[in-house]
DNA sequence: AGAAAGACTATGATATGTCATTGAAGTTGC
DNA sequence: GCAACTTCAATGACATATCATAGTCTTTCT
């Protein structure tokens, strides 16, 4: 059965919570992806990193970081500036569009998490991410 | 900080696992995604599936299964045969190709388990799981 | 300075995820 | 036996994942 597999369990977690959360998101009217609120929201913090800055620290790939940022940049919830030093990259801003957005979205994901981890002590969740970590780990090691 | 966010752990996880799994196939020369693998095995055994019956055993959508279904059919690993009781549908076996690829690949995802869960005890699995399913179906609940 | 090496972004190609719809085929109710 | 409903597969549209590469800009080395 593949119930009994632990990464099918893990995909299905995944894209359960997922599901949820987008569909909460576009029930109240936001227009906007998970994943590109995931990246607005490290913009929000720290607008001077490059692709593969963000990318690593979203855990995504460079190339679908640089389709997120045309998107956003494109939806005006972004902005980017040249860098005077470095012809290559662009500051990246949020705009007032954008902002307003991450205000309407972060409700609704502290919501979804609550319904997510419905039932699950603090216990439980540290332990389920430690065991997730050494995964990750574990996957990242050279064979 | 992105790293105490479940979710975020979560999909890290799995992701590290399904790049890994990945590399691993394609370092053995074998030409097939972990999605048609999924697809394809679960066909092994069940050839009379719908293609929601299939997607709802692999946790997958109908259109994509659809189109896993019409790769797995181009390249050969699986043939169609129209069934005679319902217009509509097809008898999904898998071919000669598809069992030499099946054989091939079942070693990879043994081993790479292996890797992944390396240091994970039998008890810490078992409340992985518990857990993940939890999750899922707490994002399930209508809200 | 000039060349080689490296960093950075953009984009092509292919696969998948998701929602929605279309069109065909089967089923039910009358 | 026909109309309404349901099931099923295919596909369009868009977003993302992944790998690879092209093109541009920077840094480093000599």
């Amino acid at each position: 059965m593949l119930s009994n597999i632990i990464f099918y369990s893990l995909d299905r977690a995944i894209r359960s919570y997922r599901r949820m959360a987008q569909a909460n998101i576009d029930r109240a009217g936001v227009n906007i992806t998970i994943d590109q609120w995931l990246v607005l929201r490290v913009l929000l913090e720290h607008d001077d990193l490059t692709q593969n800055e963000i990318a690593e620290s979203v855990f995504k790939d460079q190339a679908s970081v640089a389709r997120i940022l045309a998107l956003l940049t494109q939806r005006g919830l972004l902005s980017a500036v040249p860098l005077p030093h470095d012809g290559r990259r662009t500051q990246l801003r949020v705009t007032e569009e954008g902002h307003r957005i991450l205000d309407a979205v972060q409700p609704i994901v502290n919501d979804n998490r609550k319904t997510a981890l419905a039932g699950i002590s603090e216990d439980e969740l540290a332990q389920l991410r430690g065991l997730l970590e050494r995964i990750t780990q574990n996957c990242h090691s050279p064979v």
